[in-house]
DNA sequence: ACAAAAGTGTTTCGGCTACACCCATGC
DNA sequence: GCATGGGTGTAGCCGAAACACTTTTGT
């Protein structure tokens, strides 16, 4: 920052949401029929404005509770778009976010009422303005997270098999992982603690629960090879 | 993106440059004193005004010819700093990006008429606001590039040595790479050209010069574990 | 009995690391 | 002749991948 003074001109400033649940073996995007001109009606990403006293962080979390009812959701920052004829309703900039839900937690009911849709990531209907652009970048950086680091915390119940595991990588990266090499890498990572209990609706012989460790700090650990 | 309408609450929004340059065997960071109040005089990164009609990339670009006389220079966003409070001169949301350029091609006259000043990231002084954290993000974003692809097209001079090269990276990881297993594997890239001379000023016998495959598309190759 | 997932073990392969070693040349 | 960087070769280690094999239990 540098120039004259603060008198300049000023912006619009919004954001948009990817947001990613996972539920029977997909990977999923909740998305919404836009309800203000233009493109009224047509499929877009959840966003929102930023108010006058609230960070960017800020204002998606307030977005992500008015719609799906949960609040501190796991998000990050994507990118910024800003081409000054993006939105043809004016010039908006937008600050992109993907954010992670446990899908089963959220309030469907709220989901319903703002007419909005979750969507599996492979069947994305054409969305508004670059929202495309925006799914796909939200995307790439998902997959290089699932890589760095094991996810599934923000996605799965709190309690799952490594089976459920695998197939969230397995849809995430849309490819199947080895399930034996799977299973060594991953608990080679020591993040997951494993419980008593057994899951035995999804195979005969039962496969424990497994739940992530309250980790304080781990180190980035790379998963998968992009 | 979604509400009653657009008209909503605008803000001021800017521009910070963290610019790189490699020289001496170090890389370094071109910082400035801040010229406007509130902490007029003080080290920050250059920045600026976001115009009505530009995206944040042209911004940028504009910051950086203004500075270092180059235009077309390779930038990245990095982040987007939206805390209510970061300057105490009101709300400004800025957008973090990172700059490389070649040290030796720019306009050293212009820079020091700006009052700018290049430091070894090693000795990043005290700066304002939150820009000796958007320094750190903006190295960690360059390491990062840098380990997953050949980087040093933006930053040495079109013909380099291999040994230029290898020093680049030990300056950007503040480590030593072992110069055969350096050589092995960016040459396994297959991403420079040898060229017939040689440079003998730098060691006795003598070392090919290498430029930079004008390159369509390479795709992410890891260089470097982080 | 068989299918299907759980879970363990083994072999192979490739890349990275750490070196050893020769080359060329300015001092 | 020796120090310095240039450049090549190689042995060892480790992790990823591929896959064989045993266990358990519902049907």
């Amino acid at each position: 920052m540098s120039a004259d003074s603060y008198n300049q001109v000023k912006h619009l400033l919004a954001i948009d949401c990817a947001i990613f649940g996972y539920e029977e073996g997909e990977v999923k995007l909740l998305l919404f029929q836009r309800g203000i001109e233009p493109a009224k009606g047509e499929w877009s990403l959840p966003g929102g404005w930023v108010n006058g006293s609230e960070s960017v962080e800020a204002a998606a979390q307030r977005v992500l509770l008015k719609i799906t009812g949960l609040s501190n959701i796991f998000l990050e920052q994507v990118h910024v778009f800003s081409d000054p004829v993006r939105d043809p309703g004016g010039r908006v900039v937008s600050v992109l976010f993907y954010a992670l839900i446990i899908i089963q937690n959220h309030d469907k009911e709220l989901v319903r009422n703002h007419g909005a849709h979750w969507f599996p990531i492979e069947k994305v209907p054409p969305l508004i303005f670059d929202h495309n652009n925006m799914v796909k970048m939200a995307l790439e950086k998902l997959r290089a997270k699932a890589s760095y680091e094991l996810i599934g915390e923000q996605l799965l119940p709190e309690e799952f098999t490594l089976l459920q595991l695998r197939q969230l990588y397995d849809a995430i990266f849309q490819r199947k992982f080895d399930p034996a090499n799977f299973r060594k890498k991953v608990l080679s990572l020591n993040a997951l603690r494993r419980l008593k209990a057994k899951n035995t609706t999804e195979s005969k012989r039962g496969a424990y629960y497994y739940k992530f460790k309250e980790t304080s700090a781990k180190p980035g650990e790379r998963i998968v090879k992009l």
